[in-house]
DNA sequence: TAGTGGATACTACCATACAAGTGTCGGCCA
DNA sequence: TGGCCGACACTTGTATGGTAGTATCCACTA
């Protein structure tokens, strides 16, 4: 009963280099350091109290899914937001997602099935408080019981880098409840087509989730054309 | 003109530590490092002449990718292969590669199309040749160029990692030149589908060249049991 | 005044040294 | 003889110093 390194999401762990890789994906995703923000191995170390050695790590870590770029000999920064990429990624994650609840349709395992309902319950209770970190943390959790019970989930790991880029546009996006709520029932759509053994609802009902998420993707550009790129 | 970091495929970079990441991936999907084998950074770093530090960082990006498990204090070895990851493997590049082709069926670029003709006829001599090396970077180019040609080249980007564990399998299934040309049919298929803008006969082309590629798999694990997990 | 060349300060990158954890092997004891 | 316990060899993780490359800024020149 080693192994485990890695379950669910990402909660800190033990390794300073992983501890402080997921401090730095938060506050990215959370736009706390905005596109564009450069980096500084020394900084980050002094602050975060470490060597810049396991910060190295980090960064290297983050590069590697795109969501800082390491200039050699330069700096590093965090990459902006490129709608094409985006729109990119959205069709990915659609690719993989429906095929995901097609395969549910067919088999899904019990327990997981369980879990969703709880999740979509909780993730409701987040959307009435606002509380949109806890709100996109159950929708992850969804995403991954999804995978998880449709007995695929690597599918999950393929999405989950592609979401971290999606996700700084949802936290634009996303300014109260009344825009939380109708992702929660598209959520229910889903698991219902399921529920149902329908292929092509569930299929549908995923693509049509996918595609809303990022409806508001022009309007937040306008409004913020300094965290795009060109 | 600077950027540029990496395009087309894993030719070996600048940096130390990207040298050896490429180099170590090529040998443990070449099954030269056989899943099970104990690395260690010192010997590693003596036998490339540098320091432990870049065989470091090669080795955690290995690990993020799955080639290879680093084991806190223990280890880091070569992970077995699993059937099960393998299925689902499969099953993840089959939803991302046939939803590239079909949007390739709408648009594709006109570059990308004289391209992959030069691959397929490069890849038919490297198959005579009965040059294997050749023939599993013609095909990745194949399927680089498909991903580019349709506009999502982070599809790409999505199945590589994916890719790197079906090779390993694909390197004991393909032992002479007639296992190989039927793939290249295959890809002509693909192909041809495309030219006629038939989505769905795109798709199932797809569909049955991913199938393909592992259905020798149960042979190969009664061949060798030791390269994979329980 | 506009343009050019060089010193300087910054960066990531690499090497080396140290710290901390884990499995193994051998001696010791009941 | 079987089981326990501690020293040792090995691993990965972290800290620090030094190197090479790049951009910036400023003095100097045409």
């Amino acid at each position: 009963m080693r192994t485990a390194v890695n379950s669910h999401f990402s909660t800190t762990q033990g390794s300073a280099a992983q501890r402080i890789e997921s401090e730095l994906r938060r506050s990215i995703i959370a736009l706390e350091l905005p596109p564009g923000s450069r980096l500084s191995e020394q900084d980050i170390a002094e602050r975060h109290g470490v060597s810049r050695q396991p910060v190295r790590e980090a960064l290297i870590g983050l590069a590697r899914t795109r969501l800082v770029e390491i200039q050699p000999q330069r700096g590093t920064v965090v990459v902006k937001i490129s709608v094409r990429k985006m729109m990119e990624a959205r069709f990915v994650r659609e690719a993989i997602e429906t095929a995901v609840v097609r395969r549910a349709c067919s088999s899904f395992d019990r327990q997981s099935r369980q879990r969703i309902d709880d999740l979509i319950e909780m993730q409701e209770h987040a959307a009435r408080r606002d509380d949109h970190d806890a709100f996109q943390r159950y929708d992850e959790l969804f995403h991954i019981a999804l995978a998880e019970g449709a007995g695929c989930p690597l599918a999950w790991e393929a999405v989950q880098d592609i979401k971290a880029h999606m996700d700084r546009v949802c936290q634009l996006t996303l300014p109260g409840p009344e825009a939380m709520l109708p992702l929660i029932d598209q959520h229910r759509n889903i698991v219902a087509a399921i529920d149902a053994r329908n292929e092509d609802a569930a299929a549908e009902a995923m693509r049509l989730h996918l595609t809303e998420i990022l409806r508001a993707l022009p309007r937040v550009e306008a409004e913020h054309p300094e965290l795009f790129s060109a």
